[in-house]
DNA sequence: CGCGCATATAGTCAACTGCTAATATATGTG
DNA sequence: CACATATATTAGCAGTTGACTATATGCGCG
C-alpha cells in the first residue's frame, strides 16, 4: 500500500510525508521538463561527446544563438551542463551523466520504433553506446 | 562529428537525415513531457505496483476526479497505460515497464538528494526497486 | 579607447497546458 | 424508466514557456 514509485518506511504516511512526495514529484518533474524540449535534445546532441562553444552548437543545430544561449544558461543553472571561459568563448560540456543516459535512453527507444513504421532507411538511426560523455 | 545521442551511420548527413533526426527528437520530447507533470507523476505513483480505478487514483492522490481522469486518459493514449474495463469502473495499468523505470530511477534519485539537504528524516524516501510493475 | 566578435539578456508575443466547474455518457439497480 | 454511482468531456481562464528581435555585456586587439 505504500509501496510505489518511492518507498515509503513507515507504515503510515504522515502530512508530512506527503508534502515531501508532492516536493519531489515537483522537482522530477522539473527534471524532465528539461528533457521536454526538442530544441534542448538538439543541444545534448550535440555536447553528448564533448565540450563545444555555444557557436559551435549554434552551427550545428538549427538554432538561434539566442535561443542557444538561453538553453544552454538553463542546462547549466540546472546543473546539466558545465562552463568554461576561455578567452570571448564560452564552452560547454555535461555533467550529469545520468541526463546523457536517459537521454539516449529514450532517443534510442523512439528512434527504433519509428525505424520500424517510417520508410525503413535499414539502421540509419542507431544506439550510441560506445560514446559515453567524456566527462 | 556524427556520433552523438543517436548514432548516424552516413558519414554524410542528408537533409533527410535532419529532419528524421527532428522528428525523433520532437517524439522523445513528447514522451519526456509525460513524465514531466507533477500530476502525472502521482498518477504513476498509484499505477506502478498494479491495477487501480480511477476512484483509487482519486482517493490516494489529491488530484480531482476531472483532472485524473483526463491525465489517465491521456497516458492511455500516449501508450504508456492499459485500460480495462469492469461494469461502471475503468481499471488502468501500466503497459510500458520503460516508463515506470524511467520513472522510478529519477525520482529515487532526486529523492536521495533532496534526503541529504533537507532535514534528514533518516531513509524516508527510498529505492523501491524491490517491486517491479506489475505487468 | 574604439571596434569586432562571442555570448547573454530583456521585452514582447503567441502557443500550449493544466485546472476547475459544469455537464455528458455509461453502467448498475430497483 | 428513474435514479445513483463511475467515468469522460467540454469550455473558459490563468500561468508558463519558447521564439524572435533588439540590445547589452564581455573580451581581445589595434
Amino acid at each position: 500500500m505504500v509501496y510505489h514509485l518511492i518507498h515509503i518506511k513507515n507504515a503510515a504516511i504522515s502530512e508530512a510525508d506527503m508534502d515531501e512526495l508532492e516536493k519531489v514529484f515537483e522537482r522530477v518533474a522539473e527534471y524532465f521538463s528539461l528533457l521536454a524540449e526538442p530544441s534542448r535534445l538538439k543541444i545534448m546532441h550535440c555536447l553528448c561527446d564533448g565540450e563545444r562553444s555555444v557557436n559551435d552548437v549554434v552551427a550545428s543545430s538549427s538554432l538561434t544563438q539566442a535561443n542557444a544561449s538561453r538553453h544552454l544558461n538553463l542546462l547549466y543553472r540546472a546543473g546539466v551542463l558545465g562552463r568554461r571561459r576561455e578567452g570571448s568563448q564560452v564552452f560547454y560540456r555535461v555533467v550529469d551523466p545520468n541526463f546523457t543516459n536517459l537521454c539516449r535512453t529514450v532517443c534510442v527507444s523512439i528512434a527504433s520504433r519509428e525505424e520500424g513504421t517510417a520508410a525503413d532507411r535499414e539502421g540509419l538511426l542507431r544506439l550510441g553506446k560506445d560514446l559515453a560523455p567524456r566527462r
